[in-house]
Parts: C-alpha cells; structure tokens; sequence
DNA sequence: GTAATTCCTCAAGTCCACTTGAGATCAAGC
DNA sequence: GCTTGATCTCAAGTGGACTTGAGGAATTAC
C-alpha cells in the first residue's frame, strides 16, 4: 500500500482534504491518478507535505516553500545530499530569526530598566520613529527576518 | 508643534497614510480633528505606531494589537508602569519563541546527521506524520508558537 | 488670491491561504 | 446490485491587512 489516497494523506498530516487539493495548485505536491482520476500519492508527498507545514510555521510563502520543493525528485524519496541542501537554508534562517529576537529582547530588557519613555532614546519606542532620517525602504529592528 | 498631521505621522513611522487610517478603523490610534476635519495626532500616536509595528512583525494580530493598547491613555504618553506591563508581556513571548526555535534547531541538526530519510524516525519529517496516532487538534512542533 | 498639495470619506479592489458549496462520479462493503 | 462514503471539478466566499480610486474640501506656498 504505497499508494496513499487525498483522504490518507488528510488524516496523517491534519492538513484538510481542500488545503491539499489546493496546494497542488501551487506546486507542493503533484500526486498521480488512477483509472478513475482519482488522486494517488506516495510517501515522499507525506513529506513534502510535513515540510511545507514546518515552513508555513517558520513563515515562508507557498511560492517560496514550492520553489524550494521544485529542486526535489517529484514522485520518490529525496536523497540525504537534498535533505542536507534544504536544512542548511533552514538552519540558517532559524538562527537569524533567533538571532534578531535576542537582539530585539536585549533592546526590550534595557528599556523596561532606563526610564526611557521621558526621552527619545527608547530603541523600541523610537525603532520606527528613527527611520525617518534613514530616507525609505524596510527599516524595523526585525527587518530581513525571513532570510532565505 | 505638538499636533502632528497624518503625513507627518507616515513620514516618521513609514506608514503609509492609508495605513493609518486603516488603524484607526481599528484602534490603534484615535486622533483629534481640528476645525476642518483634519487628523491631529500627538507624539502619543507615534508611539502607538510604533508599538504596532513592532508587534505586527511579532505576528500579532491588529485585534491582539488594539486590545493591548486599550489599556493606555487615548491622548498622553503612558507611564512607565504602562510601558512595563506591556513589554512583560512581549518579553515572554520573544522567550517562548527563541524557545520554539531553537528546538526545531536542534531537531534539525539531529536529523542532518543521522541518515534518517530511509527511516520514519526523523523528527523533522515526522513531525505532522506522527500525530496522526495523536488524535485531532493543534500538533506541530512550533505549536502555540504565539503566546500571549 | 490662486495654484499646488494634502487631506477628507466611502466603496471597491487586491493578495494570500484557504474553505464551502453544487452537482457529478468513483470505490468499497454487504 | 446497491447503497454509502470518498472523491472529483469549478466557482465563489472568507478573513486579515491593506491599497486604490473617485469626488470634493482644507491647507500651504508663492
């Protein structure tokens, strides 16, 4: 039984049969059909799957997270050199975002301390307030957080 | 020159001016008007923004956003009791995140290393796929990523 | 005083990530 | 064979967070 139907699939990720019907119309997945034009799908969809999941949680688009998948074998398991590509860039966007959140708490830390809120030297109050002498585009302490 | 209009407010905080009455619609900020029906904000405001900002890029809602500042004054700049209840509650949710990563990091390097593609035992790939034998609800590994 | 700029309101449109519904077909259990 | 449940397609709806546009009035710059 290695051929998983949509309804299989639903059960074992959470993920409702729609949401998996649509992400094929994104490029998540792309099962086969039987005689009935029914949907088959094979294990490594189960995992694109789990990936795309943890990805949505760390925040990625689905075109992001479909670019991604793009470069993996389409109907058979990826191999460690693929897995290890795609962690690699994973691992480095979690550290970023840990990073920035530390910075981001050490900010928040010596603000709740200094009495700031007298003064225009706050570096959350004034996180934004600053920008404007810096002219336009992004410019928040949590800029770039999504990295890859 | 403590009114400030609305332009000011978007040139300082980057906002775009639509944006900003867009948070009015919501309670983030509630301005004055003078004579002729025109926008007039205070620094308060500015820090309001601010604040929004900030916790947007937290992944709060603008609903989570109004209600937290529903609990400062409308038109002068909060006390720092205010101020320190406020960042409490963001100081616990920035931990409980740096928390959340730093386990999926660690998930994540345990699995580049242990050759666990062929196997179901990789905590990455499985982590949808087990909950399947848990029952319905929330099961991811970044659950109740948002705290507060 | 007039022109340019900024602002006003209100309705409607956009993008993302899905869900819901209608109407029809396929597959499995008895 | 028949019923029941799963699946199919396609269109339309939802919610959050805004943007865009139309038509008009207030403010500012010269």
């Amino acid at each position: 039984m290695t051929q998983l139907t949509i309804g299989d699939l639903a059960a074992r990720t959470g993920l409702a049969v729609s949401a998996i019907r649509f992400y094929e119309t994104h490029g998540i997945v792309a099962p086969l059909r039987n005689a009935g034009g029914h949907r088959r799908y094979g294990r490594s969809d189960l995992r694109r799957l789990s990936f795309a999941m943890i990805a949505q949680r760390l925040g990625f688009s689905l075109a992001t997270i479909a670019a991604h998948l793009a470069g993996l074998p389409a109907h058979k398991a990826p191999s460690q050199a693929d897995w290890t590509r795609i962690s690699a860039g994973f691992r480095a966007d979690i550290d970023a975002r840990i990073a920035n959140l530390a910075a981001l708490r050490d900010s928040l830390d010596g603000c709740i301390g200094c009495g700031c809120l007298s003064l225009d030297r706050c570096a959350i109050w004034n996180a934004a307030d600053h920008c404007a002498t810096e002219g336009p585009g992004p410019r928040n302490l949590l800029r770039d957080m999504t990295v890859v």
